[in-house]
RNA sequence: GGGAUCUUAGCUCAGCUGGGAGAGCAUCUGCCUUACAAGCAGAGGGUCAUAGGUUCGAGCCCUAUAGGUCCCACCA
């Protein structure tokens, strides 16, 4: 029963179709297996509040590419996936929720607000993974994993305890990033600086028993209610005699020190800076050097407090303008200067960070760091592109303490307990039921929770069991290559290689390998603000999940962010249609080929060995360049080869044979059609998943072996083999093409309409050439539209004004003379002689430089002396051949 | 201020360790040739940002310059 296959490739109709067959026969698991290697991957786990946008898809393609190709390979491929709970991400969107409800977190108390918030992941946690499926990912889903789950979270309490045991987690009171809005502090790579306009505000405070002025400037004049100091250059003559003087802040009435700190610029504004400890990370190191009170003035809302006088109560940008409407009054003001500068702000919310002094947890970083920082040192972590390095170890020379404390409710709470009498700090894995100082039985559990990047820098380790001693732990870690964008390299990837040091004792990932952004056919960031975001759900939907893969793929250098461009998407779609085509034109031959079971291989023609031969080298380069990560270049190297090599060569090469009853080699091209076809999908099976299995499978039914090959996705990997080197074959095919592409030129330039035949004769002194064209007659007439070929060695019987061709070694003259403008035919003769001028230039130059004959390898001095041969020769035919047209 | 990176055909980009400039799209010409018009055949189009240098040989390596992008730091 012959399968029909629609004429154009749908995807539609067969991608969910597959990938319910594949989740069926637990392709995807993997369990401990020691007769075979593990490969490991685990996925950066999305944010359950996510949608698949194009950066999942880039980063999923890659690494389903590399496990399909290792689970090809016969590695014990696992894909771990999982899902991470975003603890400030996701408490926003509650958040956001629960106002439209007209609820306030508060109102609902923590416990009901975490019973929310898990309803929430419920819901829309497993969104994100239904759509990974769309793309093809072949996780394990059996082994999905969230952050919070209980495995990640023992993870968690584990390593808090473990640090805090070890003095490398404390807390402490800091300046800190807080974001109003959020109410919670941040860590320093959270916060993103934006430059925005704002104002130079000249201000003057009276020199206490004096009758002079200071006089500086400030971006933010409300943080003068906060001032404990006013600094200048301990060198800066313009000042010495006021320092040791006080000055007095208005409003607040209080006199403080005039200090010298080298940290005071004296070229930059007057040279005078006001200190405000409390609210600016710089004048907090100033105020410790100096011992200055520091003051807070602003509430968790960033409205001024009590400290703030008669401003207590005003939001910060109220109380500024107030303050400096006043101060104008008091004539205090000297100017307003517009001033552009940059504004840390919360990369959540884009809110202006406000310092403040807190109590929060930290990790001590400069022990913790070193193993992370020799590791890449040494390549014992590679990372790919190599400039990433640079970004890398920019971050670890100037690391900082990670704080590490969140004030919200969705997250690990941190296992820190403080006794209700005596105030004692108690870390423990379990609440303790007494205080081990005073014995009260009270104890209270620290409201915070962690930074969410506390329980992914686990995740290599957490989801495969850690801290238990599992047997997946010991089989699969450390995992193999981590793919992920270069945007969180800090976030993420540092801290999960320190964390896998310090807690394994060994690296989490050999590789990571970095990808760039994808952005908009402008340029721009895919951003939901700008309304530019494509959806890749609606590319899968119109185009296919293989086009959308490879469109992703190709056409970029690793790391390098990338355009999306609808043009691409149905370039790849194209692309997905020819192959289609290519297998239909293959199973509709099938039968005329009778039984292609066991070939006799003497039966080849040398088109046969061509392609055969091709496609070795194919193998060999695709997988060397999947070895080294070279996805794009790979794919690249597919696709030239399928749709040039083997559809628009090998398979025209092959039709007369298939189309003639009486051929005899018939059962070879097939088993050679076959045989290429199935290597080349197996191949492209990593990156087109979808279309390679449908075809595979149909060509399996087809052929009656579909029992024992029901899979490609679980077929071996092509392998290089010495046998189907045929490197004379290769010669013999590149001549006869050549010969072709030459003829079919001539043709065009004269307008010789396809349906008109023609007699070629090919003339050659070499037996050699002579015989390449015997052999090769019947596809050669074909592609050359040519109604007869004859192969001689001398120009007898060749009409005198035949239009020739000429290539290395052989003439082939068409006698087309009722076609033909003479002109013409010795202007193209003419161009021809101007070419191969220009090339014997070229060598002759190269070989007549004495330093090239000295120093050039040997090879490529043979290369290029053939070349002359080549050219001269051809040189030689176009000027007989003008001769003989009387020019 | 520090660092990375880019500048190649009209557009978007490849070009792996230096050895005769490529792809996709777009343009032009001719084809419904029994796998594919989502196709076939042909063609045009580039002083590889600029200036030096190293080399027998540079798009590729080095230096400087111009312009663009990004990351880090953050002078109040």
């Amino acid at each position: 029963m012959q399968k029909e296959l629609a004429k154009t490739y749908d995807p539609s109709a067969i991608e969910d179709r597959l990938y319910e067959k594949w989740l069926n026969k637990k392709y995807f698991h993997a369990e401990v297996d020691y007769s075979k290697k593990p490969f490991t991957i685990v996925i950066p786990p999305p944010n359950i509040t996510g949608q698949l946008h194009m950066g999942h898809a880039l980063d999923n393609t890659m690494q389903d590419i590399l496990i399909r190709f290792k689970r090809m390979q016969g590695y014990n491929a696992l894909w771990q996936p999982g899902t991470d709970h975003a603890s400030i991400a996701t408490e926003v969107k509650i958040i956001e929720q629960l106002k439209k409800e007209g609820i306030d977190k508060n109102d609902l108390g923590r416990e009901g607000f975490l019973k929310r918030a898990w309803e929430w992941k419920a819901e829309y946690g497993g969104r994100i993974i239904s759509q990974l499926k769309k793309l093809g990912s072949s996780c394990d889903w059996d082994r999905e994993r969230f952050t919070m789950d209980e495995g990640c979270s023992k993870a968690v309490t584990e390593v808090f305890c473990k640090l805090h045991e070890k003095k490398m987690i404390y807390k402490g009171s800091r300046i800190i990033n807080w974001c109003p809005v959020c109410r919670t502090s941040i860590s320093d790579a959270e916060v993103v600086y934006e430059e925005q306009a704002g104002h130079f505000w000249h201000i003057k405070y009276p020199v206490v028993g004096t009758d002079e002025f200071l006089e500086f400037a400030t971006t933010r004049p409300e943080t003068m209610l906060g001032d404990t100091a006013v600094a200048v250059h301990p060198e800066d003559e313009r000042y010495a005699h006021l320092v040791g003087k006080t000055v007095r802040v208005p409003f607040v009435d209080r006199e403080i020190p005039i200090i010298a700190d080298a940290y005071v610029e004296r070229e930059f504004g007057t040279g005078v800076v006001k200190i405000t400890p409390a609210h600016d990370p710089n004048d907090f190191e100033v105020g410790k050097r100096h011992n200055l009170p520091e003051i807070n003035i602003m509430n968790d809302d960033a409205t001024i407090n009590e400290n703030g006088g008669k401003f207590a109560g005003m939001d910060r940008y109220e109380a500024r303008k107030q303050i400096v409407k006043e101060l104008d009054e008091m004539g205090l003001l000297v100017r307003i200067e517009d001033y552009s500068h940059n504004v840390g702000t919360h990369d959540r919310c884009k809110t202006t960070i406000e310092p403040m002094i807190k109590q929060q947890w930290f990790v001590k970083m400069d022990e913790l760091i070193k193993p992370a920082v020799e590791a890449v040192k040494k390549k014992e972590i590679t990372l790919l592109p190599e400039r990433m390095e640079s970004t890398y170890f920019n971050w670890t020379d100037n690391i900082r303490d990670w704080c590490i404390s969140r004030q919200l409710w969705w997250g690990h709470r941190i296992p820190a307990y403080y006794c209700d009498k005596c105030g004692e700090v108690v870390v423990a894995k379990e609440a303790p039921s007494v205080c081990p100082k005073c014995g009260h039985d009270h104890l209270t559990q620290d409201p915070d929770t962690l930074d969410t990047w506390f329980s992914s820098a686990l995740w290599p380790f957490s989801t495969l069991g850690w801290p238990e001693k599992t047997e997946d732990l010991k089989y699969f870690y450390p995992t193999d290559v981590l793919v992920t964008g270069y945007d969180i390299i800090f976030f993420w990837v540092i801290r999960m290689i320190f964390s896998g040091y310090e807690q394994m004792g060994e690296k989490p990932f050999k590789t990571v390998l970095f990808h760039g952004l994808v952005r908009d056919s402008q340029g721009r960031k895919m951003s939901k603000s700008l309304g530019n975001g494509i959806d890749p759900l609606e590319i899968i939907d119109k185009y296919g999940a293989d086009a959308l893969r490879f469109t992703l793929i190709t056409g970029n250098a690793p790391g390098n962010d990338m355009r999306f461009y609808y043009e691409r998407v149905e370039a790849s779609r194209n692309f997905a249609n020819k192959v289609w085509n290519a297998s239909r034109f293959i199973m509709m031959n099938l039968e005329k080929a009778g039984d292609t079971d066991s070939v006799d291989k003497s039966a080849f023609t040398d088109a046969d060995k061509w392609i055969l031969s091709k496609a070795n080298t194919l193998v060999k380069d695709v997988t060397d360049n999947m070895e080294k990560f070279e996805l794009g270049i790979a794919a690249q190297k597919i696709y030239d080869f399928i749709w040039e090599e083997f559809c628009d060569w090998y398979i025209e090469m092959v039709k007369p044979r298939l189309y003639n009853d009486a051929d005899e080699t018939k059962a070879a091209a097939m088993w050679t059609l076959k045989t290429v076809l199935t290597t080349a999908l197996k191949l492209l099976h990593p990156y087109m998943p979808f279309v390679t299995e449908e075809i595979f499978c149909t060509l399996k039914e087809l052929e009656g072996k579909a029992e024992e090959e029901e899979s490609i996705m679980i077929s071996s990997w092509p392998v290089y083999e010495e046998s189907f080197v045929y490197a004379k074959e290769e010669e013999a095919v590149e001549t006869i093409k050549q010969a072709v592409k030459s003829i079919r030129a001539v043709r065009t330039g004269m307008n010789v309409p396809p349906s008109r035949k023609a007699s070629v004769i090919v003339v050659s002194e070499q037996e050699a050439i002579r015989k390449i064209f015997e052999d090769s007659k019947v596809f050669f007439a074909t592609l050359a539209a040519a109604s007869d070929v004859t192969v001689q060695s001398d120009k007898t019987g060749i009409a005198a004004d035949a239009v020739s061709a000429v290539i290395a070694g052989a003439t082939l003259y068409m006698p087309l003379s009722d076609l033909v403008d003479l002109e013409k035919e010795i202007a193209r003769l003419n161009k021809e002689k101007e070419r191969l001028t220009g090339e014997l230039k070229r060598v002759n130059g190269m070989l007549a430089n004495e330093n090239f004959v000295k120093k050039a390898p040997e090879a490529k001095l043979a290369e290029e002396r053939e070349k002359l041969a080549k050219y001269t020769n051809m040189m030689n035919q176009v000027l007989e051949q003008l001769k003989h047209l009387g020019c």
